[in-house]
Order: structure tokens, then sequence, then C-alpha cells
DNA sequence: CTATAGTTCAAACGTTCGTTTTAATCCCTT
DNA sequence: AAGGGATTAAAACGAACGTTTGAACTATAG
């Protein structure tokens, strides 16, 4: 049980995620992730083959119980068809995200990623995050019947992006940053109240795009 | 006027913003950017002095016109205030964005660096673009009057993520990316309509975030 | 106690990085 | 035509990178 295996994986894993967080993936070097986690810098080859091995485990890591906390809450909600609204149903998408064990740095990591090299990252968001995508897309088709599900998935990546937005700037240009490095879990949380408020609206809007042409 | 001069340094800047926008900075090598241009690799130290120097250059280069864009739409705006909306008002943040020589690689770069370590990109990006911001938080205050300042900064910064995001991927996840590497101008068109749409709403959407805590 | 598989270690591999240096070349003014 | 600052060219610098190697260590099984 003690397996000390398992403390050295995951003593990588940590650390790997701490600084890719913070400085991204091509800026941060093993030797650093070594260093930091306090283990030789061969253990994190031989654990993770490579240093886009440990990237993607670290990934998937972290990004797993943000998937199934999603997931679950869509049941819930599903389970009980009274409940469904889109804001509901962005709150389940949201919330999974801050809530949990989620200290800070971690977070930070998914919005890191998506500055490197597309062809580097682009198929490991698919793998880990299409199908969650495409079960809120089917979700959300019955609650704004006006959209076609193109419509829908164009929404819901502008609204993924103003998340990773605020993952990636805990607060806006002009407003003093608090004094941590990370946010507070209380001011992360009003954050993704005020994120989850501005979504919905942009979701539920009427139109077609083409009717928005000369609206002058 | 024919200055060789300018020549070496455009096709350095050409095609490190290129290569910033394909790779992000720290996955991108001078050497890489010195082949790409047809010019020595000293030339860069040279013209910039570090690759730093370059790369605030380089950004500079292509913010100041959008942003001159965006004030000179906004002003345009104000001078008759029939014409002034949030939806007029964000068609001016947005459309510089998009049209004038901006062939496709070129906006890329502004959602690229937004990975890179923050202490090093943070105060690139408040010199560049919080005197936009402010101007457009104010030119909103007045037509969004329910909203505090700070909410509406808030609001904004969803909307410049939901802009970055769109930008860093050109189509939604479950979508087929185009042919080209970059987008089309049309297809750009397009998205910018959907998320222009999406953002207004955002923006206009009524209540206080406190409003929002238990609304199941 | 020995054997064995799993794990850690120090050291080095070859490559590429950002930067610097030195000399050669270009262009313009006189 | 000559001189001099501006620009390019080639080469190399030390440092850091991802990765590999092979031996030393650990702990469990025979």
């Amino acid at each position: 049980m003690d397996n000390p295996t398992e403390t050295t994986r995951q003593r990588i894993m940590a650390a790997a995620e701490m600084l890719f967080a913070e400085r991204g993936f091509a800026a941060t070097s093993l030797r650093a992730i070594a260093t930091a986690a306090g283990v030789n810098l061969a253990a994190t080859h031989y654990y993770f083959g490579s240093k886009q091995g440990l990237l993607a485990a670290t990934l998937h890591a972290r990004v797993t119980p943000i998937n199934e906390g999603r997931l679950r809450a869509l049941d819930e909600l599903e389970a009980n068809p009274a409940t469904m609204s889109v804001d509901t149903v962005m709150g389940a998408f949201f919330l999974p995200v801050v809530s949990g064990e989620l200290k800070g740095a971690l977070p930070r990591i998914m919005a890191r990623i998506h500055a490197e090299p597309e062809d580097l990252i682009r198929p490991l968001l698919e793998q880990e995050f299409l199908p969650v995508s495409e079960r809120f897309v089917a979700a959300l088709r019955p609650l704004l019947p006006h959209l076609e599900a193109d419509d829908l998935r164009w929404r819901l990546h502008f609204a993924v992006g103003g998340m990773f937005h605020l993952l990636t700037f805990a607060c806006p240009l002009g407003m003093a940053v608090p004094p941590g490095e990370g946010m507070a879990s209380e001011a992360t949380a009003t954050a993704f109240h005020r994120l989850q408020q501005f979504v919905v609206a942009g979701l539920q809007q009427g139109g077609k795009p083409s009717a928005l042409e000369q609206q002058s």
C-alpha cells in the first residue's frame, strides 16, 4: 500500500503541475521539476517516458475528476427534469472546476496549455474534453431550441474561453491583483459566479448570427 | 526612404510574429526566426537587443494599429451619441482585430502570449491594453447604468477571454477545422459576429452577482 | 543468505539555446 | 576616390535542454 513508487510519481506530478501552471510547458524544464519534487532527474523519464508523457499524465490526473464531477452534476440535474435550466447546467459545468481539492495552481495548468503549439496540444484537449463537451451540448439543446447545434458549440466555445481567461488572469486589467499569487477560493467562487451569469445570458441570446448583420 | 534597415527589421518581425503565433514564445528559437526571415542570426540581436525585445516590438507593432482602430471607431460613435449602444461599442472593440491587414497569423500572437509566465507578460499587456480597456469601460458605463465599474471590468474580462479563445482555436471542439491552417477571413468575420452577439448579451445581463447565489 | 525485480542515483550523451565576438561588406557623404 | 558608420556574415561561447546509460541501492521471495 505505502508503495514508495507512488510517492515519487506523485511528487513529480505535483511539482510538474505547479511549474507547468506557473510557467507553461515549453518554459518549464524537467530539471526544475525534478529539483522541486526532490527526486532524481532520471525518475521523470523512468515514470513518464518523456516530457510530453508527464504533461499528459498531469493533465489527465486533474481533468478526470473535474469531468467526472461535471457529468455527475449533470446526471443529477437530468434525474429531476424540473431543475434543468441553462443556468443550472452551466453551473454543473463550472462548479467542479473550482470545487474539490483544487488549490489554486491546479486549474491554471488547463489555461496555460492552451498557448502551446496546437499540434502538440489539441489532440490532448480533444481526448480529454470532447466527450464531456458533447454531453453538455446535448443537454443544452432542448433548453435552447432556437439554436442550431453548431451555434451552441460556438457559444460554449466562447464560454470556455471566458473560463480559461479567468483561470489565467485572476482579475481584469485595471483592478488590483489580490496579494497571494493564486486566487483565494472565495474570490474564485465569486468570479465564477460572475462568469456563469455572463455566459448564461450569452447562451440565451435570441437571434441567429445572420440577424446581426446591420444592427447599427 | 527605402532604407535597407527597415527591410531587415520588418522581415525579422514578420517571421517572429508568424512563429510566435504558431508555437508560442518559449518554444520559438531565434534561429528559427532568422532562418524563416532569411537573415543572419546576429541581426535579431542587432535590431532588438534580445528575444524579449523582439517579442515586445512585434507585439507593439501589431497592437498599436488595433488599438488605434478601436479608439477611432469609438470616437466616431461618441461623435453621434444616437449610434452609441453596447453592440456598436463592442463592435468597435472587436472589428479592428479582424479587419485591416491582419492575415490570420497576426491576431493569434496576442492569444499565444497569454500562456507565457505571467511575470514576463503581464506588464506588456498592461502597457499595451490598459488605456484602451479603461476607455471602453468609460464608454460602456452610461450604457449599462446598472453595473458597477468593476462588474463591467469583469464582464469585459470574460469577453476578452472569449476573443482570445476564438483567436487561439479557430473553431470549437467537435467541429471540423477548416482546411487552411489559419482561418479564412470570411469565417473569421462570421465567428466574430457570433462572439459579439454572445458578449453583448452577457454584458447586458441584468442582476447583480449576489442575486445569483441560490437560483437552483 | 542469495537471487531478482523494482527503483534511484550520478554522470554524461549530443543537441540546441540565447548571446557575443570578430571580421567583412555595404552605402553614403565629402 | 576615400573614409566611416551602418549592416551583414560566419563562427564560436557557455549554458541549459531532453534523454540515455549503467551502476548502486532497496526490498521482497526462494
